[in-house]
DNA sequence: CATAAATGCTTCGTAAAGCGAAAAAATGAC
DNA sequence: GTCATTTTTTCGCTTTACGAAGCATTTATG
């Protein structure tokens, strides 16, 4: 078998294990998986747009605006419309929104930090190394189809977020 | 920074693009991600059975049942009666499905496999026994798969930088 | 043999997640 | 003032997901 299938299949428990432990402890914290991304991605600055978040989350704005809804229904973040632009709306993360995430911890983080730092430093230099270069080439792989952030763009604004 | 951070931010970006590019490939190619999974589980061994697929995929048999139901009207695969066991469905892929399968490649694997194979032979060998590593970590809480770690080849393999 | 229990799948009802089209509201350019 | 653009929402639809209940079949137990 080709080393690359051996990557690949590798890669693929990694997915399909973040997978399922993110359904068992959204389930867990009442909230569902894209529910708490969505609350992540405010919490980190403290608030946001919904153009915005539906921009880092690769998902449209009407589908954002009914996780909104969702969410400020939950009483865990709320719309204020900005003063600066009134077209937007800036979305800010609640105290219960601040709960619930800590409630709520990062599928990944838990299990994996443990369990990374029990290991030996050269071998934690060596997964950095190696998930580094693996993000590299799939981000690299993305930018064909979403080209986004290319020359034209650098000129005319720096990037938001 | 913690070097347990720079690898979790690592995995997101990977986790990121694989779900950013899944989506874009299988609205290419007609079908749902999930569609597509469904299709290609199946397809590893040209035949399955519901409750294998569902246990396989981490959902409940009912929205197996509807998966399936998807992919029967579009003519992808079908359903057969086991003879051996008249409870159990036989799931087979069909002609059709086998072409859909081909003209929607893996949302991994085009990109990935290219950038993969052309990277020096020793770096092949680091990010194989890194990714194995991390998914023995990442599975370790889960039943089903078999954490088989090869550790010889990870001592084999050069500590980066 | 008979019947109770377990298994495998489907149906039903409900909710979340996702999209495109189009409406609404504010901004900016002319 | 008017028109195009941007940002968000509303509307209608599909897909994905689950639990509960139901049905057919097999296996276990008396």
């Amino acid at each position: 078998m080709k080393r690359s299938d051996v990557s690949l299949i590798a890669l693929r428990r990694i997915l399909r294990a973040t997978e399922l432990y993110g359904r068992d402890l959204a389930r867990a914290a009442g909230l569902t998986p894209v529910q708490i991304r969505v609350l992540q991605i405010v919490a980190e600055t403290g608030q946001s747009t919904p153009k915005a978040i539906s921009a880092r989350m690769g998902v449209s704005q009407p589908t954002m605006t009914t996780l909104i809804d969702r969410l400020v229904a939950k009483g865990l973040v709320e719309r204020r419309r900005s003063e600066a632009d009134r077209r937007q709306m800036n979305i800010f993360v609640t105290e219960a929104g601040r709960e619930a995430i800590a409630r709520a911890p990062d599928p990944l983080h838990d299990r994996y930090v443990a369990a990374f730092e029990a290991l030996p430093d050269w071998e934690q230099a060596m997964l950095v190394a190696a998930l580094e270069r693996v993000a590299g080439l799939l981000d690299a792989g993305h930018l064909d189809v979403a080209p986004v952030l290319d020359l034209g763009d650098i000129r005319k604004a720096p990037p938001a977020n």
